[in-house]
DNA sequence: ATGGTTGAGCGTCAA
């Protein structure tokens, strides 16, 4: 089973963008963030021909916005409506009808946060601390949590070499330690980051290049803001990982690229 | 310290 999340920053404008990515790697189960698309205008039968038949999505004027978009049957799970008291469109989840038992799949968007990594001053980074801190609460009181699979632009890069310089990012948001130490809390025990089960931790390895760098590939000032996370008894299934860096290449790309777990399902 | 770019959708705001 193939499944790929994709910070796509609007639905609407990359449907090409979206298509390329089913061409090039047939992914089973596509998580979308940043859909920016309010339901009544999600583009349901471009996706529907495009293969994908099970579709669920949240969304809203402007901003934010997930989906999940799946060649395998799908049942929509209607938890956690809210976070921080606010019904954003920020997470969606699923049960995916798959070989062995379903498998219980989370769709995440995390608020960026701002630019000032101190509460007092900037609501935006109370906001995205407040919400992991309760995405780790909610998480933490699942009891016995198996056969899951959390997804998402989760905006902290948590580790060393998950930025281009560690040291002048300390104070940026996104790889603060208070950011980082909140993130690596909620992962704990409940998940295993399955891009660092394939790759070191001593490896750069990014999945988002800001726009604002003339040519992304020289700076290379990445970020590993997207993530995949899965519980502990699938570790023996985690096969194969991509970062599919060819996509920030694309016309009119998103500054995030799809990411892909493989699990031997 | 600042600015650099992009998207949604028409105000700027968010990233």
């Amino acid at each position: 089973m193939r499944i790929v999340t994709w910070n796509i920053n609007s639905l609407r404008l990359r449907l090409p963008l979206l298509s390329r990515l089913i061409a090039d790697y047939e992914p089973d189960v596509i998580c979308l963030q940043e859909t920016k698309v309010p339901d009544d205008l999600f583009p349901l039968e471009p996706v529907i021909a495009l293969g994908y038949r099970h579709v669920i999505y949240a969304g809203m004027k402007s901003y934010n916005g997930v989906a999940i978009l799946s060649r395998l049957p799908l049942n929509r799970l209607h938890v956690a409506q809210e976070w921080c008291g606010k019904q954003d469109c920020r997470h969606i989840s699923a049960e995916i009808d798959a070989r062995g038992g379903p498998i219980e799949l989370h769709n995440f968007y995390i608020p960026a946060g701002g630019d000032v990594a101190d509460r007092d001053v900037n609501v935006k980074f109370g906001h995205k601390m407040d919400f992991l801190a309760e995405a780790q609460t909610w998480f933490s009181a699942r009891k016995n949590l198996s056969r899951t699979v959390l997804v998402g632009d989760l905006n902290v890069a948590p580790l060393e070499h998950d930025v281009w310089s560690h040291r002048q990012l300390l104070t940026v948001v996104s790889h603060t330690p208070v950011e980082t130490e909140r993130l690596l809390a909620w992962q704990g025990k409940t998940f295993v980051d399955a891009l660092r089960h394939f790759v070191p931790a001593s490896e750069k390895l990014y999945t988002w290049w800001s726009y604002r760098n003339q040519d992304w590939r020289i700076a290379n000032r990445g970020r590993r803001l997207d993530h995949i996370w899965a519980t502990p008894d699938l570790q023996g299934q985690l096969q194969r990982h991509a970062i599919l860096q060819d996509a920030r290449d694309w016309p009119q790309p998103s500054d995030h690229v799809p990411v892909m777990l493989e699990l031997a399902l």
